[in-house]
DNA sequence: AAGTGGTCTAGACCACGCG
DNA sequence: GCGTGGTCTAGACCACTTT
């Protein structure tokens, strides 16, 4: 008895290919033909799944040319610091201030934990991210230990959590809420982000849902945005 | 010779339909089978064109039982106020402070025109949204008169611009860029938004397109977000 | 049992990019 | 001209909801 759908598998398949670096980004996909023949089965099933590929931002399909691999992340929404993605004329750099540890859920999430969560120790890291030098994001992170163990910084791919998620665990951000408020940085933030604690800040509480049904991922960001905003852009 | 895709027809045909009302919020289309009929095709060039207005937000699917009418505007990105959609606890009301009329492109707007926009004369008006009788956010809003004529706010439906686009013009929103940044009020903003020039304050600016590719809608919005913060999600 | 949407097959022809 | 993705046909069977 098979539960898993055929374009289910094509899907995940191809999605793990890429993940895994077995199809480079920039590099294109076999042709729908060729997918066809492997998974013997027509060309409907196989665009379904590259369908759910495209909506998903692994890939972008090109007429006459083929199916593309992108390079993932392109919008994680709010996340996106202006030019925290091409980053051509910034150099990007994470520092984690706090290395992953166990505390006790922290009130300041605006969100309702689960009952699981609420069960759960709470795992927890803070990083800076520096943009030519500069320090500009304050982050805090939690989740909830039972549905992720905690993840050393030294596992991080490439200073990301993120990264390291879809990479290594094969966890992707499905969705999100945000909170957006205008805030004066205060003391604490104001230090650790070199400004004045009367300077405006953007203050980003964010929860993340991921395709680990019980896994949220829980974040606190103070934007120093006076020079470099943020931006994101959305369609559909 | 016919250009437009058939699945497209059913898709306008449908869409038209549920904006002027004939099919009405809450209500269930025609099944798949009849549209088929209905327009002499197939299953898999009706189900295309149901999965569009899923993408869209106009319907929704119901596996046995049928495709649902939804409410329109279920979420424009970070336009979205806490409690702005449901609303239930809160009393909003649109106050426009400056009619639509023509002026200069005003250089705070940080995308750059297209060439055709840049030729155009331009419409602005500016509305105050208030919450419980608090002034919230003060909103700027440009386009080029050549892809739209100047709209008067008594044409407005219920107050709302983008409401009259959708029904009045068959004008939808495809997607948009945002660029955030967090500021202290200044005197101008602090006068409508009665609060303090020194209070911080959060700055959007907004690029929407529409689905009338040489429209675009600019928008610079000033939130006071300490008591209403601005929320939104996104999935996929 | 009847009706609905979800998945899938096995083809066809068209539009686009490239050599 | 060939290979690619885009659209479309004419069916089939399954899963879910309602009567």
């Amino acid at each position: 008895m098979k539960k898993t759908k055929k374009y289910e598998q094509i899907q995940g398949y191809v999605k793990k290919r890429i993940q895994t670096g077995k199809y480079p980004v920039d590099t294109y996909l076999p042709s729908e033909h060729d997918l066809c023949n492997q998974f013997d089965t027509t060309r409907t099933t196989v665009r379904k799944a590259l369908d759910e590929l495209l909506r998903e931002g692994f890939i972008q399909k090109e007429h006459g040319r083929g199916s593309k691999v992108l390079e993932r992340g392109k919008s994680l929404g709010l996340l996106t610091i202006k030019g925290f993605s091409g980053a051509i004329d910034y150099n990007v750099k994470t520092v984690v201030t706090e290395e992953p540890k166990i505390v006790e859920w922290d009130p300041v999430i605006p969100f309702s934990l689960t009952e699981e969560e609420k069960k759960s120790p709470c795992v927890y890291f803070q990083r800076v991210r520096h943009i030519n030098g500069t320090p500009v994001v304050l982050e805090n992170n939690w989740y909830a230990k039972n549905a992720l163990k905690v993840i050393g910084s030294n596992e991080f791919v490439e200073g990301s959590f993120f990264k390291t998620l879809s990479q290594d665990y094969l966890i992707e951000i499905m969705g999100a809420e945000q909170e957006l408020k205008a805030k004066t940085a205060g003391i604490d933030v104001a230090k650790k982000l070199n400004i004045d604690p009367e300077d405006p800040i953007l203050h980003i509480s964010v929860r993340f849902r991921t395709s680990r049904p019980e896994l949220n991922l829980y974040g606190d960001l103070y934007c120093h945005t006076a020079e470099y905003p943020i931006r994101n852009s959305y369609f559909l």
